[in-house]
DNA sequence: GTTCCTGCAAAAGATTTGCAGTGAC
DNA sequence: GTCACTGCAAATCTTTTGCAGGAAC
């Protein structure tokens, strides 16, 4: 299932702690456990889901540990925050090599699920040269029902 | 400048307090105060925003009826959430015959501006018949800084 | 040995809820 | 008179911070 778990993908957990480790930061277990959680999910995780599925198949990691583990790697744009109206903020890895993409949230049930779009990108590229915005980032959210709610 | 208080758009206060009453609400002081409020604004607020510009220009309204009051007028369209990744959700008012717009957020100092694009709203349009959701919905939010901040 | 990492407990900030009194219909 | 509206205070929930011991370098 987990298609990300290759060796492409392992090289961002490596890639990540290459550059802590060139920003001063030190190794630390805790760190390393979120990592490699970060790297084989295929979405946008909240800070308890991540501190709940260390405990299961990893390590326990303290849930300010996961907050701040997640500020670090947001700092150096490892990782980026996905608003997704839920009242908890997500995290998702970022992934030079891979397409950018965006998200679909089902308002039912919570479902949150990754899509990408090349002419929504274009659009946006185009648009970002007349706002009166250095624009950075940009965040897209579609609301809706998901198949399941919608039956 | 505030454009916004014309008849055209003293209409939505008035077809609020008709829709609210429509689905059974009683009217009341507060709530009259956060939509005139809402109706002058030109960008989205937050429930904070709202009680200190209550408290100075019109009634003092308690947080906690600001609170209900949103959700309220959310439930029923009146308002729709904006999610800027300030730590505060905004709100502001919906306008079937007003320009759809998204927003730009400076991330230095925290302004959020308006903006809108139609061949952004194309390019979602197109997608939403694609992806495996029934879209109601969608929020874009552009990040970067202002020309204040960039200087 | 110094500095960073981590867990725990407490704090902070936003939002929600329970309850009682007031107001609309 | 009944049911909605509102304020206040308390509760809840997410996220942040202070502190102390342990680990990395």
């Amino acid at each position: 299932m987990s298609a990300r778990a290759t060796d492409a993908t392992e090289q961002w957990t490596e890639r990540a702690e290459a550059t802590l480790a060139a920003a001063g930061h030190k190794r630390g277990g805790a760190r390393r456990a979120v990592l490699e959680l970060l790297d084989n999910q295929t979405c946008a995780l909240t800070a308890v889901e991540i501190e709940d599925a260390l405990r299961g198949e990893r390590r326990r990691v303290s849930r300010a540990s996961v907050y701040r583990i997640l500020d670090e790697l947001e700092q150096v744009r490892l990782v980026q925050r996905v608003e997704t109206g839920q009242a908890m903020v997500r995290y998702e890895r970022v992934c030079d090599h891979e397409e950018h993409h965006h998200h679909l949230v089902c308002d039912s049930c919570g479902l949150v699920m990754p899509f990408s779009d090349a002419g929504l990108e274009r659009a946006i590229e185009t648009l970002s040269e007349r706002v009166p915005l250095a624009v950075s980032e940009h965040e897209i959210v579609l609301h809706g029902s998901c198949r399941d709610c919608a039956a």
